[in-house]
DNA sequence: GTCTATAATGAGATAGAC
DNA sequence: GTCTATCTCATTATAGAC
């Protein structure tokens, strides 16, 4: 292999790792796994890094910044109702969940293994942070393309929003079943679209 | 060790491995882990299950079980509405969560251990059929006693309960914020009662 | 800097004495 | 049936040649 700067090293086994645990869960997320994933040797590995634990905690900030990028901003049509508008933004979040469901399992995963490590109760709150203030943007832009207002502080709702989506992501990934999912949808929307009034 | 049926040793086997898995996660949940715990020796437990996968599978199927158990059917007092009834059966819940947090992780966990696992996706659809079982007869009995019906089929309004559930699960093992937890039940409890007419 | 080779540890599973 | 001792393999991490 060629010499690559260590930040580039970094980056590239951060990505392979998040393949790993995507493909085939964070148990098989060992070291020996990702280096063969990124196409490196294992001392390249504890070269960029000074072990294992250190690359998941990198790999946990590393996902919750991707999440940024496919944010789903509400695109209203002239005219479209604030359940609509919300309806819309679920649904088009369930299809890109669909499209990867490996990827989001190992989200949950990610943050369950959070969870049991000392130092990653800090690193799953940051994310859920990181959800939040997605959600919160999200909902004040739909609230204002709708003409209407919360009737609650918007990171409320937006606390709300996320607990809707995980339980939906959840009952999807285990059941597979469309069907239920949208109406879970059709609930979440009208649910969620009562807790605003007009403007 | 005296001569212990086998049944009755695979059966402390499952339970010292639930409590491994809830104090230290799937992951630290290994043969020798589990054995060590129910002070065993290493070659019991393969004369018990032919597998540390052969345990995990009965593991999830255990706890599916006791789960059974902790159903909180609503006790509703004279005159108490839906809405009501709702608030205070999913508060309980949240209580027997915070009571012991590590276990409900541990569902987590079991829930995504088993999506990874080929054999595993049946098991965790069962988990969740069972979720759902508890809730549609706890919904059903919630019903008769605030004398409404529900706007949909009962297993509907039980998988929008369970999502419901989840999410706030998820949220309050990441964030143990009580107030955001509080917040969460009670737009759950407006929302589900949302979907109950008089009858 | 990057590699091969090799610790050192811990895993699941089994053999064989009792 | 139950145990100790052991096998075999995979793991993280490091040493040392280049």
């Amino acid at each position: 292999m060629p010499r690559i700067p260590t930040a580039e090293r970094r980056n590239a086994l951060i990505q392979a790792a998040l393949r790993v645990v995507a493909q085939r869960g964070v148990a098989a997320a060992t070291t020996r796994a990702i280096v063969a994933e990124a196409g490196m040797s294992l001392a390249s590995f504890h070269y960029a890094f000074a072990s294992h634990d250190e690359l998941m905690a990198e790999l946990i900030r590393e996902i919750v910044a991707q999440e940024e990028s496919s944010v789903v901003l509400p695109h209203p049509s002239e005219g479209a109702t604030v359940r609509e508008v919300l309806r819309a933004s679920i649904q088009s979040y369930l299809v890109s969940i669909q499209a990867d469901p490996q990827r989001e399992k190992a989200m949950f995963e990610l943050t369950h293994y959070a969870l049991r490590t000392p130092a990653g109760e800090h690193l799953a709150r940051m994310q859920y942070e990181h959800y939040y203030a997605l959600a919160s943007t999200a909902l004040a832009a739909g609230a204002e393309a709708t003409n209407v207002v919360w009737d609650r502080p918007v990171e409320e709702v937006a606390r709300i929003l996320i607990a809707l989506t995980d339980g939906l992501t959840l009952a999807w990934l285990v059941n597979r079943d469309d069907a239920a999912a949208a109406s879970l949808i059709d609930f979440a929307a009208d649910a969620v679209a009562g807790l605003a009034r007009p403007a």
